[in-house]
DNA sequence: TTAAATACCAACTAATTTGGTAGGAAATTA
DNA sequence: TAATTTCCTACCAAATTAGTTGGTATTTAA
């Protein structure tokens, strides 16, 4: 079990877009290359995160990039729960770690696997971006 | 990101032993048959259980798997890990939550990303199998 | 001693996910 | 109008996951 790239890019590039708060855009291409990342890849990241409302996109030359609210306000779960296409850890939980086996009764490990499943939410609920810098 | 369905059908038939603890063996087959778990599949998962020490085997009629301890005594964490292959959750930390980004500098997400590792493997090492009963 | 029951083992397969590329279209600015 | 940017869709290769197949080795019980 492993969180993809994803995350670990995406919370990269939020980072950049933190540090530079307040003081316009950065482009895909700046960051993909500061970040040693594939642009076109990060591309589809951002589409992700801006569907998320996380960030802003402005087009055109001096376009890019903004964060769409403080960083202190973005929590990294939010982040990261678009980036990993949701939360859900085992097949027989929903995101907040409730059981739901569906026709079949709830099985030993439930229990197991609902506390990971909260104990992981609570740990990434508890971080905002400001905190990363 | 999530778990296989390895660490659910593992934590699962470890349940059905822990059950039998103390009465001798239970089958591949009954195990597989009572958790509607492919035998061939669950074979593979036993193999890697019974490599790290968490289960013993008998060959022969009336043979088949047991656990190797009480069940007070085998922690979650120790399931999950051969169950996964390794307990890394970033590509750029180890098993303990250590950052380790080769030769390059640890990058804003790495607080992040460690934090989600402690407390993931704090919550796992905190159950034993018979938390489960 | 033979047949049945069991664990053990290796190779193959299908489906999904992951990480990445290619080639543009649409919008904005200088 | 040309350059710069986001946006969008389709494709691709590698890895992983979940599962199957077809056996071999060992033990027990009839």
């Amino acid at each position: 079990m492993k969180f993809s790239t994803r995350t670990t890019y995406g919370l990269r590039a939020m980072v950049r877009l933190a540090k530079n708060w307040g003081q316009g855009n950065l482009s895909l291409a700046s960051i993909a290359a500061r970040e040693k990342i594939s642009q076109a890849y990060l591309e589809r990241l951002f589409a992700k995160l801006k569907k998320a409302g996380l960030v802003i996109a402005e087009k055109g030359a001096s376009g890019g990039y903004a964060l769409n609210k403080d960083p202190r306000q973005i929590i990294v779960y939010d982040i990261i729960k678009p980036l990993e296409g949701g939360m859900a850890l085992f097949f027989c939980l929903d995101e907040k770690g409730r059981v739901n086996c569906g026709p079949r009764k709830p099985c030993g490990a439930s229990l197991v696997l609902s506390r990971v499943q909260i104990s992981i939410n609570k740990t990434l609920k508890s971080m905002s971006l400001s905190d990363l810098l």
